[in-house]
Parts: structure tokens; sequence; C-alpha cells
DNA sequence: GCCCAGGCCAAGC
DNA sequence: GCTTGGCATGGG
């Protein structure tokens, strides 16, 4: 398919470092002064200019102007007023305040469903940048290469090639034994497989995540809000569960209380809540 | 060799 | 209903 480069998307307030590398998104690289991925089958480039960022897409030729713009705006979140969501955060508490401060270029990325679906299960009892590596192998041998027509180049256009995410039946009908050798995903590989050939039934239904293999509490609650299914979502990990402990509960920090703690605390917010808090107590020290 | 990583599943109470 | 052990893999 030929693509071609055509919309352009400023993002105010927007941070790449916060936004690509907080633990929502496995396939955001850096190079140069330039972050790109794909996603959605799009060649998505950005740069951080003064106040914010730009987003320059590579598309295929037969995606209208409106229907690419559609995408961004939905993609980037860009419906959500960030500047009243942080004051509302921001008066709740002192932590919250120094959470959002740390963080506030972030931006929740509303992506692909099976995506989602798929990295998530990767990401269980994983770090980051295993889940990435194998989210790679994945994409480039199971992904469609994506080839850009003519000559789309410049001294900011990242090098090497570039796979879009696979299809569902693309993973489906695949081999335990191969996805392991390629992927290096050990046990989670029947939950892929399992979950690629559910997602074709279900019609790409994920409203309820846990109905998939490999899906549980925590990976469900991401798959909600990095949809952008729910931004109430508030998954439960090891620092979430830490950092809610050590400022608001104290010993009793279970992950069934921790989840129903920042549920009722930030209401419809907790998506965004949980993310400040996550890429805070992650990064600090 | 150990422990940990954006946990889940199945088995046992 | 809640708790526990097992689990593939690679990095520190």
């Amino acid at each position: 398919m030929a693509m071609k480069s055509e919309f352009f998307l400023k993002m105010p307030g927007f941070r790449c470092d916060q936004t690509f590398d907080c633990g929502q998104a496995f396939r955001w690289r850096q190079q140069g002064g330039v972050w790109h991925c794909v996603a959605s089958g799009k060649i998505l480039l950005v740069r951080e200019v003064s106040g914010g960022a730009e987003v320059t897409v590579f598309h295929d030729s037969s995606e209208s102007r409106e229907t690419i713009e559609l995408f961004l705006n939905n993609y980037f979140d860009m419906g959500t007023d960030y500047e009243s969501l942080m004051a509302e955060l921001a008066s709740k508490d002192r932590y919250m305040a120094e959470a959002v401060k740390y963080g506030s270029g972030i931006r929740l990325l509303r992506q692909d469903p099976f995506e989602t679906l798929i990295s998530f299960i990767i990401s269980a009892n994983n770090n980051i940048p295993r889940i990435k590596k194998i989210i790679e192998n994945l994409c480039r041998k199971y992904g469609a290469e994506i080839s850009l027509a003519g000559n789309i180049s410049g001294p900011d256009f990242p090098e090497g090639s570039f796979y879009a995410f696979p299809e569902p039946g693309a993973l489906a009908s695949i081999s335990e034994a191969e996805l392991s050798d390629v992927t290096h995903a050990g046990y989670r590989c029947a939950y892929i497989i399992n979950s690629a050939s559910q997602f074709i039934s279900r019609h790409g239904d994920i409203s309820v995540p846990e109905q998939y293999m490999g899906v549980g509490p925590k990976v469900a609650s991401c798959i909600s809000l990095f949809t952008g299914t729910d931004m109430k979502s508030f998954p439960v990990d090891v620092w979430v569960r830490r950092v809610i402990g050590e400022l608001y509960l104290g010993e009793n920090n279970s992950k069934k209380a921790v989840a129903e703690f920042g549920e009722k605390y930030f209401g419809n917010l907790a998506g965004y809540a949980q993310q400040y808090l996550f890429y805070w107590r992650r990064n600090e020290e």
C-alpha cells in the first residue's frame, strides 16, 4: 500500500518522554529528536516544540483527511481538557499536587483494542523492556510491513522497517511452539493465541476484558483504561499499591483495598490519577 | 544461585 | 469466597 504524509497536529502541553515511556504503550521509540511508532497501521512521528509537541502522520493514501483527523484526535485524547483535569486532581491533596506537577505532560493514549489486549496479556508478570521486545518480535514476524512509497525521508525520519501490529487472524492460527520460538513470550503464548481467536469470534468486543484468557483484574483494567473504554479504571500493580499504601492507606494496602480506594477517592478521574501516581512513584529517586 | 517484573490460573481450603 | 504455588523468560 502506498503511504503519503499528510496530516499534522499540534498538542499543547504534551511531553513525549512522559507519555510514551510511562508503561501505557510499548511501541514508541526515540530516534534523534523524534519519537515514532506504528499505530493502527499508520506511522506517527512526534517531536517536541516549545509549549508542547507536533505530530506528523504517514498514512495510506486511501484514508481521507477527516478519517486521519478523527483518528489522531481520538488516539491522543485531544477531547480531554488536561488543564482543568490536572487542577482538579492537584486540589485533592498535596501528594496529588506533586504527582500531577511531576507528570504534567502525560496524555493518556486511546489505543487499538486488539493491540492493547495482546500487549497487556504479555505484560503480566513481566518487565517493560522485555514486554517491548516481545511485542517487537511479534510485529516483525506476524505484522504487515508498511512500505513507504517513493522517497519519504529526511534528517528527522527514523531509519528501519515499520510493521503494523498483527491482525487477530494472524495470531489465532499459529502454534504455541512457533509463537514461543519467535517471541519468547513463554507461558503467555497460549493466552495470546486463545485470546486472538476469541477476539475474532466476539467481533472485537472488549467491553468485558476478563472474558479473555490471560486477562485478570489488573490487565483488564489496563485494557479498559488504555483503549479509552473506561477512564475510571484504576489498575493496581506493585507501584500503585506501594504509593497508595505509603500515602493514604498505611498497612491496609491489599490490592482490593487499594483498588476500592482509588475508584472512590478519584471518581471519574481515577484512571488519570493512577497514571500520574504510577509515573511519579516509579520514576522518583 | 537469588529476586523481580504493570499477574493469571488452577487447585486447595 | 480467599490463599497458595507454579509458571517462561531475561535482567540485575
